[in-house]
DNA sequence: GTGCCTGCAAACCGTTTGCAAAGGG
DNA sequence: CCCTTTGCAAACGGTTTGCAGGCAC
Protein backbone atom coordinates (compact mmCIF):
# COMPACT_ATOMS: atom_id res chain seq x y z
CA UNK A 1 0.00 0.00 0.00
CA UNK A 2 0.93 3.11 -0.82
CA UNK A 3 1.74 6.63 1.52
CA UNK A 4 -1.86 7.91 0.10
CA UNK A 5 -4.02 4.65 0.32
CA UNK A 6 -3.22 5.09 4.07
CA UNK A 7 -5.17 7.92 4.42
CA UNK A 8 -8.19 6.32 3.13
CA UNK A 9 -8.20 2.99 5.10
CA UNK A 10 -6.91 5.30 8.24
CA UNK A 11 -10.26 7.13 7.74
CA UNK A 12 -12.82 4.12 6.82
CA UNK A 13 -11.74 2.84 10.38
CA UNK A 14 -12.54 5.87 11.81
CA UNK A 15 -9.02 6.82 12.82
CA UNK A 16 -6.81 9.88 11.69
CA UNK A 17 -4.94 10.54 9.10
CA UNK A 18 -1.82 12.61 10.60
CA UNK A 19 1.78 13.48 8.90
CA UNK A 20 3.64 11.00 11.49
CA UNK A 21 1.51 7.78 9.63
CA UNK A 22 2.16 8.70 6.27
CA UNK A 23 6.08 9.36 7.21
CA UNK A 24 6.85 5.83 9.18
CA UNK A 25 4.53 3.99 5.65
CA UNK A 26 7.27 5.83 3.58
CA UNK A 27 10.04 5.57 5.89
CA UNK A 28 8.86 1.58 6.03
CA UNK A 29 8.75 1.74 1.76
CA UNK A 30 12.11 3.73 1.61
CA UNK A 31 14.36 1.35 3.86
CA UNK A 32 12.86 -1.75 2.20
CA UNK A 33 12.86 -3.15 6.05
CA UNK A 34 14.47 -1.84 8.83
CA UNK A 35 14.23 -2.01 12.90
CA UNK A 36 12.26 0.61 14.56
CA UNK A 37 15.28 2.85 15.34
CA UNK A 38 15.98 2.99 11.72
CA UNK A 39 12.91 3.75 10.86
CA UNK A 40 12.52 6.47 13.49
CA UNK A 41 15.98 7.98 11.75
CA UNK A 42 14.89 8.05 8.43
CA UNK A 43 11.56 9.86 9.42
CA UNK A 44 13.69 12.25 11.94
CA UNK A 45 15.84 13.44 8.27
CA UNK A 46 12.29 14.95 7.39
CA UNK A 47 10.45 15.78 10.60
CA UNK A 48 13.05 15.80 13.54
CA UNK A 49 10.10 16.06 15.92
CA UNK A 50 8.92 13.05 15.39
CA UNK A 51 9.36 10.43 18.52
CA UNK A 52 10.50 6.86 19.29
CA UNK A 53 7.42 6.30 20.87
CA UNK A 54 5.26 7.40 17.84
CA UNK A 55 6.89 4.96 15.25
CA UNK A 56 6.31 1.99 17.55
CA UNK A 57 3.01 3.04 17.88
CA UNK A 58 2.39 3.66 14.41
CA UNK A 59 4.36 0.67 13.45
CA UNK A 60 1.72 -1.74 15.41
CA UNK A 61 -1.14 -0.19 14.18
CA UNK A 62 0.01 -0.29 10.09
CA UNK A 63 0.73 -4.16 11.23
CA UNK A 64 -2.96 -4.19 12.12
CA UNK A 65 -4.01 -2.49 8.97
CA UNK A 66 -2.16 -5.92 7.38
CA UNK A 67 0.45 -2.70 5.12
CA UNK A 68 3.61 -3.95 7.27
CA UNK A 69 4.95 -6.71 9.06
CA UNK A 70 8.11 -7.45 11.29
CA UNK A 71 9.89 -10.57 11.52
CA UNK A 72 12.60 -11.29 14.42
CA UNK A 73 15.80 -11.76 12.77
CA UNK A 74 17.51 -13.01 15.90
CA UNK A 75 18.84 -11.76 19.27
CA UNK A 76 17.90 -7.93 18.92
CA UNK A 77 15.39 -5.43 17.21
CA UNK A 78 12.68 -6.49 14.83
CA UNK A 79 12.82 -6.09 11.76
CA UNK A 80 9.79 -4.01 9.82
CA UNK A 81 8.93 -4.20 5.88
CA UNK A 82 6.06 -3.83 3.50
CA UNK A 83 3.51 -6.31 3.24
CA UNK A 84 3.93 -6.41 -0.21
CA UNK A 85 7.86 -7.31 0.06
CA UNK A 86 6.97 -10.35 2.24
CA UNK A 87 8.28 -12.50 -0.93
CA UNK A 88 11.39 -14.33 0.56
CA UNK A 89 12.39 -15.87 3.87
CA UNK A 90 15.40 -14.81 5.49
CA UNK A 91 18.87 -16.66 6.37
CA UNK A 92 20.39 -15.63 9.50
CA UNK A 93 24.04 -15.88 9.75
CA UNK A 94 24.82 -17.01 13.57
CA UNK A 95 28.98 -16.14 13.00
CA UNK A 96 28.90 -12.60 10.88
CA UNK A 97 25.10 -11.64 11.50
CA UNK A 98 24.57 -11.18 7.70
CA UNK A 99 20.79 -11.67 6.06
CA UNK A 100 20.58 -12.99 2.59
CA UNK A 101 17.21 -13.88 1.52
CA UNK A 102 15.75 -17.30 -0.31
CA UNK A 103 12.74 -17.94 -2.34
CA UNK A 104 9.22 -18.24 -0.55
CA UNK A 105 8.70 -20.99 -2.27
CA UNK A 106 11.24 -23.71 -1.35
CA UNK A 107 9.23 -23.67 2.12
CA UNK A 108 5.79 -23.44 1.07
CA UNK A 109 5.83 -27.55 1.25
CA UNK A 110 7.11 -27.57 4.95
CA UNK A 111 4.07 -25.35 5.43
CA UNK A 112 2.16 -27.66 3.62
CA UNK A 113 3.11 -30.70 6.13
CA UNK A 114 2.64 -28.43 9.21
CA UNK A 115 -0.89 -27.39 8.53
CA UNK A 116 -1.69 -31.20 7.07
CA UNK A 117 -0.32 -32.64 10.39
CA UNK A 118 -0.72 -30.01 13.09
CA UNK A 119 -3.53 -27.21 11.50
CA UNK A 120 -1.27 -24.98 12.12
CA UNK A 121 -1.17 -22.27 9.60
CA UNK A 122 2.15 -20.99 8.96
CA UNK A 123 3.15 -17.34 8.38
CA UNK A 124 5.72 -17.62 6.13
CA UNK A 125 6.82 -13.91 5.85
CA UNK A 126 8.05 -14.25 9.37
CA UNK A 127 10.06 -16.93 8.49
CA UNK A 128 14.07 -17.12 9.37
CA UNK A 129 16.21 -19.56 9.39
CA UNK A 130 19.38 -19.57 11.33
CA UNK A 131 22.91 -20.86 10.28
CA UNK A 132 25.81 -20.49 8.83
CA UNK A 133 26.11 -18.61 5.91
CA UNK A 134 28.93 -19.92 2.75
CA UNK A 135 31.52 -17.48 3.50
CA UNK A 136 31.47 -18.00 7.30
CA UNK A 137 31.45 -21.68 6.57
CA UNK A 138 34.50 -21.69 4.57
CA UNK A 139 36.67 -18.99 7.02
CA UNK A 140 35.22 -21.25 10.00
CA UNK A 141 37.20 -24.09 9.33
CA UNK A 142 40.46 -21.92 9.71
CA UNK A 143 41.29 -21.67 12.96
CA UNK A 144 39.07 -22.86 15.72
CA UNK A 145 39.83 -20.30 18.07
CA UNK A 146 38.66 -17.63 15.92
CA UNK A 147 35.29 -19.25 15.09
CA UNK A 148 35.12 -19.76 18.55
CA UNK A 149 35.26 -16.05 19.07
CA UNK A 150 32.32 -15.35 16.82
CA UNK A 151 30.27 -18.35 17.38
CA UNK A 152 27.52 -16.15 19.96
CA UNK A 153 24.52 -14.88 18.36
CA UNK A 154 24.34 -12.00 21.09
CA UNK B 1 25.75 -34.58 27.54
CA UNK B 2 25.12 -35.36 31.30
CA UNK B 3 26.28 -33.31 34.33
CA UNK B 4 29.11 -35.86 35.02
CA UNK B 5 30.75 -35.91 31.60
CA UNK B 6 31.04 -31.83 32.21
CA UNK B 7 33.17 -31.46 34.10
CA UNK B 8 35.51 -33.34 32.09
CA UNK B 9 34.58 -31.55 28.87
CA UNK B 10 35.47 -28.32 30.70
CA UNK B 11 39.11 -29.61 32.53
CA UNK B 12 39.65 -30.88 28.98
CA UNK B 13 39.91 -27.33 27.83
CA UNK B 14 41.63 -25.69 31.07
CA UNK B 15 37.98 -24.40 32.46
CA UNK B 16 36.97 -25.16 35.87
CA UNK B 17 34.32 -27.48 37.25
CA UNK B 18 32.29 -25.71 39.77
CA UNK B 19 28.87 -26.18 41.62
CA UNK B 20 26.98 -23.73 39.37
CA UNK B 21 28.37 -24.70 35.77
CA UNK B 22 26.80 -28.81 36.93
CA UNK B 23 23.35 -26.99 38.56
CA UNK B 24 22.68 -25.18 36.03
CA UNK B 25 23.01 -28.42 33.11
CA UNK B 26 21.72 -30.17 35.78
CA UNK B 27 18.27 -27.34 35.19
CA UNK B 28 18.51 -26.63 31.51
CA UNK B 29 18.01 -30.92 31.48
CA UNK B 30 15.75 -31.06 33.84
CA UNK B 31 13.27 -28.44 32.46
CA UNK B 32 13.75 -29.79 29.01
CA UNK B 33 13.33 -26.41 27.74
CA UNK B 34 13.29 -22.96 29.53
CA UNK B 35 14.27 -18.92 29.77
CA UNK B 36 17.02 -18.06 31.44
CA UNK B 37 14.93 -16.90 34.39
CA UNK B 38 13.25 -20.19 34.51
CA UNK B 39 16.79 -22.23 34.59
CA UNK B 40 17.72 -19.53 37.50
CA UNK B 41 14.88 -20.20 39.71
CA UNK B 42 15.08 -23.70 39.29
CA UNK B 43 19.05 -23.36 40.19
CA UNK B 44 17.57 -21.59 43.25
CA UNK B 45 15.83 -23.90 44.43
CA UNK B 46 18.83 -26.08 45.19
CA UNK B 47 21.33 -23.08 45.48
CA UNK B 48 19.76 -19.96 46.44
CA UNK B 49 22.62 -17.90 46.04
CA UNK B 50 23.06 -18.64 42.27
CA UNK B 51 23.02 -15.44 40.96
CA UNK B 52 20.96 -14.99 37.35
CA UNK B 53 24.38 -13.10 35.76
CA UNK B 54 26.08 -16.58 36.58
CA UNK B 55 22.84 -18.19 34.86
CA UNK B 56 23.62 -15.89 31.89
CA UNK B 57 27.35 -16.48 31.52
CA UNK B 58 27.21 -20.61 32.25
CA UNK B 59 24.45 -20.87 29.52
CA UNK B 60 26.69 -18.69 26.80
CA UNK B 61 29.23 -21.31 27.87
CA UNK B 62 27.75 -24.43 27.71
CA UNK B 63 26.32 -23.64 23.98
CA UNK B 64 29.98 -23.45 23.20
CA UNK B 65 30.16 -26.55 24.47
CA UNK B 66 27.92 -27.71 22.16
CA UNK B 67 25.66 -29.39 25.33
CA UNK B 68 22.84 -27.02 24.79
CA UNK B 69 21.02 -24.78 22.60
CA UNK B 70 18.79 -22.07 22.11
CA UNK B 71 15.58 -20.59 19.96
CA UNK B 72 14.24 -17.31 20.26
CA UNK B 73 10.57 -18.51 20.29
CA UNK B 74 8.94 -14.98 19.47
CA UNK B 75 8.90 -12.04 20.97
CA UNK B 76 10.53 -12.53 24.70
CA UNK B 77 13.29 -14.65 26.30
CA UNK B 78 14.88 -17.32 24.13
CA UNK B 79 14.51 -20.86 24.70
CA UNK B 80 17.37 -23.33 26.24
CA UNK B 81 16.86 -27.03 25.87
CA UNK B 82 20.13 -29.65 25.53
CA UNK B 83 21.13 -30.50 22.38
CA UNK B 84 20.07 -33.83 22.41
CA UNK B 85 16.63 -33.17 22.69
CA UNK B 86 16.77 -30.75 19.81
CA UNK B 87 14.87 -33.13 17.52
CA UNK B 88 11.75 -30.91 17.16
CA UNK B 89 10.78 -27.63 15.43
CA UNK B 90 8.48 -25.26 17.18
CA UNK B 91 5.25 -23.65 16.17
CA UNK B 92 4.35 -20.45 17.66
CA UNK B 93 1.19 -19.39 18.28
CA UNK B 94 0.64 -15.25 17.51
CA UNK B 95 -2.43 -15.23 19.13
CA UNK B 96 -2.41 -17.46 22.23
CA UNK B 97 1.36 -17.54 22.14
CA UNK B 98 1.30 -21.52 22.53
CA UNK B 99 4.18 -23.83 21.55
CA UNK B 100 3.47 -27.24 20.23
CA UNK B 101 6.43 -29.43 18.75
CA UNK B 102 6.87 -30.56 15.00
CA UNK B 103 9.06 -33.40 13.45
CA UNK B 104 12.38 -32.25 12.34
CA UNK B 105 12.12 -33.94 9.79
CA UNK B 106 9.32 -32.01 8.18
CA UNK B 107 12.20 -29.00 7.67
CA UNK B 108 14.83 -31.43 6.34
CA UNK B 109 13.74 -30.41 2.61
CA UNK B 110 13.95 -27.28 3.01
CA UNK B 111 17.36 -27.33 4.88
CA UNK B 112 18.72 -29.17 2.11
CA UNK B 113 17.25 -27.18 -1.23
CA UNK B 114 18.49 -23.98 0.81
CA UNK B 115 21.68 -25.45 1.00
CA UNK B 116 22.11 -26.20 -2.47
CA UNK B 117 20.74 -22.96 -3.48
CA UNK B 118 22.53 -20.37 -1.00
CA UNK B 119 25.29 -22.54 0.45
CA UNK B 120 23.70 -21.42 3.96
CA UNK B 121 24.26 -24.55 6.44
CA UNK B 122 20.60 -24.20 8.31
CA UNK B 123 20.36 -24.97 12.56
CA UNK B 124 17.32 -26.93 12.14
CA UNK B 125 17.39 -27.01 15.99
CA UNK B 126 16.81 -23.43 16.19
CA UNK B 127 14.18 -23.47 13.46
CA UNK B 128 11.18 -21.82 15.02
CA UNK B 129 7.58 -20.98 12.83
CA UNK B 130 5.52 -18.40 13.71
CA UNK B 131 1.45 -18.45 12.38
CA UNK B 132 -1.69 -19.42 13.97
CA UNK B 133 -2.61 -22.71 16.03
CA UNK B 134 -5.58 -25.01 15.33
CA UNK B 135 -7.56 -23.55 18.23
CA UNK B 136 -7.03 -20.11 17.57
CA UNK B 137 -7.99 -20.25 13.93
CA UNK B 138 -11.06 -21.93 15.02
CA UNK B 139 -11.89 -19.29 17.53
CA UNK B 140 -10.66 -16.48 15.29
CA UNK B 141 -13.28 -16.85 12.98
CA UNK B 142 -15.90 -16.32 15.29
CA UNK B 143 -15.04 -12.08 16.17
CA UNK B 144 -13.40 -9.83 13.73
CA UNK B 145 -13.36 -7.42 16.46
CA UNK B 146 -12.03 -10.35 18.94
CA UNK B 147 -9.17 -10.87 16.34
CA UNK B 148 -7.91 -7.62 15.70
CA UNK B 149 -7.59 -7.16 19.55
CA UNK B 150 -5.55 -10.21 20.24
CA UNK B 151 -3.64 -10.23 17.16
CA UNK B 152 -0.50 -8.68 18.31
CA UNK B 153 2.27 -10.52 18.88
CA UNK B 154 4.16 -8.54 21.10
C1' DG C 1 49.39 -19.09 45.20
C1' DT C 2 47.38 -17.83 40.56
C1' DG C 3 43.90 -16.53 37.99
C1' DC C 4 39.38 -18.28 36.50
C1' DC C 5 34.66 -17.71 38.26
C1' DT C 6 31.19 -15.73 40.94
C1' DG C 7 27.99 -12.30 43.05
C1' DC C 8 26.56 -7.77 43.29
C1' DA C 9 25.28 -3.35 41.52
C1' DA C 10 24.82 -0.52 37.94
C1' DA C 11 24.43 0.29 33.09
C1' DC C 12 22.42 -1.10 28.96
C1' DC C 13 19.07 -1.78 24.89
C1' DG C 14 14.65 -2.16 23.05
C1' DT C 15 10.05 -1.32 24.29
C1' DT C 16 5.86 0.24 26.86
C1' DT C 17 3.17 3.26 29.75
C1' DG C 18 0.92 7.53 31.93
C1' DC C 19 -0.17 11.90 31.19
C1' DA C 20 -0.85 16.63 29.45
C1' DA C 21 -0.87 19.15 25.27
C1' DA C 22 -1.60 19.40 20.15
C1' DG C 23 -4.30 18.89 16.20
C1' DG C 24 -7.50 16.18 12.92
C1' DG C 25 -12.47 15.38 12.05
C1' DC D 1 -15.34 21.29 19.98
C1' DC D 2 -14.43 16.54 20.92
C1' DC D 3 -11.51 12.86 21.07
C1' DT D 4 -7.69 10.64 18.75
C1' DT D 5 -2.99 11.09 18.50
C1' DT D 6 1.34 12.92 19.86
C1' DG D 7 5.67 13.97 22.61
C1' DC D 8 7.88 13.58 26.75
C1' DA D 9 9.61 11.27 30.76
C1' DA D 10 9.74 7.56 33.46
C1' DA D 11 9.31 2.59 34.08
C1' DC D 12 9.93 -1.76 32.23
C1' DG D 13 11.95 -6.68 31.03
C1' DG D 14 15.78 -8.98 29.53
C1' DT D 15 20.68 -8.88 29.22
C1' DT D 16 25.55 -7.29 29.83
C1' DT D 17 29.35 -5.15 32.17
C1' DG D 18 32.92 -3.72 35.82
C1' DC D 19 34.78 -4.87 39.72
C1' DA D 20 36.07 -6.97 44.29
C1' DG D 21 36.26 -11.19 46.52
C1' DG D 22 36.13 -16.48 46.44
C1' DC D 23 37.34 -20.87 45.07
C1' DA D 24 39.19 -24.56 41.69
C1' DC D 25 43.32 -26.10 40.34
Amino acid sequence: MSAEGLDEALRARGMRATPQRRLVLEAVIALGHGTPEKVCERVQNVAPAVNLTTVYRTLELLEDLGVVSHTHLGHGAPTYHPSDEADHIHLVCRRCGSVSEADLALAEALARSVAGRHGFATDLAHLSLHGVCRSCAGAGEVSGAAVRSTSHER
